[in-house]
DNA sequence: CTGAAAGCGCTTACAG
DNA sequence: CTGAAAGCGCTTACAG
């Protein structure tokens, strides 16, 4: 009942706009004509430029309100030959991980759609595994003309230094794949973690009841670093007790995240008896231990792991990997240049957070799926 | 490594763009003076309207090409003060489902980002269960301008007579939610319904094993008519049977969508011993049955439906409906619109199929869900 | 603090 | 079959 009455409303908004239809669109012309000034001056008051007097601004500015004036950015971006420039700073697609093509591919297809409004990109990669290369790569960014900034805080201090510079200089910047609060940030494109481990936490309870035990699997260099794990690893905790369910949750930490090491750690639990039945590996890493219980031939009952990349598609597909939870991560590069374009040339206003779907992938449905 | 190689690929040819960032963009200007022609002959050849010389044609045909000239969308779009039409014609949002709140949100959202560049839409409802309101709303379109259409053909026969009208008066028309495959479509913008039923099989798999009757429930006043649900149902079937499995699986049509009829006929399986252990219903009516879950008291397994629908969402968070399978319904129409406005406004060619992704939503996910 | 004029890259009558 | 000119609604030097 109350969405028909929500349709009907915007029916009738829309029927009554169509009678006016032909009341010609009025521009910066009509407004200037009104206020008795030159369209340079309305353009300098819509566009918070300095060099009006107090008097004829407020008045041009009531003049904007009452006719409701909407510029015309088609006009707008033909007329100004303005051009926008926006940094990104992510890793690179290294052997190791292809998961950055994701937000590759969405900012290069977010640069092909506004590209015609003036808006050049200028990329610095950095190297996942070194915390230099993202300290160098940031200290790039300042020395070419930049008008807002995309980044990956992977490595949280000197992201923290970055973001602080960016805010001195007044650079809007965007924070793509994991969140540094701050009431300055223009705005945070990611997944919200803790919902995430939740979510895995609850397919495993879907999939297998509550029996067996379940193998919490962490890789990276710097497990303690990346708050990004112990996010996860807290909302598949919580999603048991909440429910006050008690099953059998154990974790490992690997450090090494080389093939050979992993399997060795991997082999000391999974040689013995009382193997889990069920494993969640908290991040894109999964494949590394499906390789292992492909290689080691062993079957167990649930893998569930995390993001879309070619390793972990093809695990699924063989069947080893049950489950991949995604951020469709090509979204979030598309995103993120999109609401900088929003904030600086469309001067609009942009939401401080968008947190993405958290998307439950199989073998079945993989195809389809827009990352 | 074939990534990376891609990728440096890529940045190799963005500088070299950008070392020739300054050599004028090529316009109708340029052309008109390598031609020797004026530049509105450009712009009949451009548009392809008639009375061009054949070999002045040609000429100018020929340098386009050599220019790798590329319009200025902008610049054309202010110029032209041609409105584009289109016609959106598709089930009213009722009181019985509001599923069709969906593709007309996507639609607005649609018309939202491109109405500055000229387009307007007209919208005709019509009501999911009067095949005759289709007939009526369908004959309105070609009462007023149209330069394009939207339509969900959810009357299969009435559908097809409808485009091919489009087809005679030369209106490209675009097929949202279910199809009619022809080679004149514009494109189709909806599910894969078979995929869609072996996705629900593996769910079901994945979650119950092999154990326990599986119950199919078709709800609609036109069980037979609707390919719809038979393409999930033979999907859902094809899943065990591809792998050789052979779960026991029962199925009830149900003619009459009203909650009592439904609570009836559901009795009649649930009042028994020996009752099935997961239902999955082929639509988005799963909520009539998870409300005769929950008054009839009664708990089972597994239940799965379709679609991100109010009265759906209700049930999952409260935990009687497990599983949703969802396809996106407010994209279909936003993308319906932009391929309209793909063809009709910047005159690109548009892909054929574009298949939704097919989303799995449980009450962890469903509230970051985009639909 | 303000304005007149040129121009962004196209399209559109109109005249021939 | 073709062209000269005005105009779309803004922005941008430049001059005062």
């Amino acid at each position: 009942m109350r969405l028909r009455t929500l349709l009907d409303q915007y029916i009738q908004t829309r029927m009554k706009k169509n009678n006016h239809q032909k009341s010609i669109h009025s521009g910066v012309k009509e407004i200037a004509k009104m206020a008795n000034v030159s369209i340079a001056t309305v353009d300098r008051v819509l566009h918070n430029r300095a060099g009006v007097a107090p008097s004829t601004k407020r008045r041009i500015h009531r003049i904007i309100k009452e006719l409701d004036y909407k510029p015309n950015i088609i006009a707008s971006r033909l007329a100004s030959r303005k051009v926008f420039h926006f940094a990104v700073l992510i890793p690179a697609v290294s052997d190791e991980t292809d998961f950055w093509q994701g937000p590759l591919n969405g900012v290069i297809r977010a640069e092909k759609t506004i590209k015609e409004y003036g808006v050049k990109i200028d990329f610095y990669f950095f190297d996942i595994s070194n915390r230099n290369s993202f300290v160098e790569q940031s200290h790039k960014v300042f020395n070419n003309n930049v008008d807002g900034v995309l980044l990956a805080p992977s490595f949280i201090n000197e992201a923290k230094i970055f973001t602080e510079e960016c805010r001195k200089n007044k650079v809007p910047y965007v924070l793509i794949d994991s969140n540094i609060p701050h009431e300055e940030n223009l705005c945070y494109i990611g997944p919200h973690l803790f919902r995430s481990g939740l979510l895995g936490a609850q397919l495993v309870n879907l999939m297998l009841g509550e029996e067996g035990e379940i193998l919490i699997v962490n890789i990276a260099h710097e497990v303690d670093d990346h708050n990004y794990l112990l996010e996860i690893e807290q909302g598949f905790r919580s999603y048991f007790s909440y429910r006050d369910l008690h099953p059998d949750i154990h974790k490992i930490d690997l450090r090494q995240t080389d093939y050979a090491s992993i399997a060795k750690s991997l082999d000391k639990i999974f040689r013995t008896k009382d193997t889990p039945i069920a494993v969640f590996v908290t991040n894109s890493r999964v494949n590394i231990v499906a390789r292992y219980f492909e290689e080691a031939k062993i079957e167990i009952e649930l893998l569930i792991g995390f993001d879309f990349i070619n390793k972990n598609i093809e695990y699924l597909k063989k069947g080893i990997i049950d489950v991949l939870i995604c951020h469709k991560s090509e979204e979030q590069g598309y995103k993120g240049i999109m609401a900088l374009y929003q904030h600086l040339v469309l001067e609009e206003t942009v939401e401080n957070i968008h947190f993405m779907p958290i998307d439950i992938i199989t073998s079945e449905n993989c195809e389809f799926y827009s990352n």
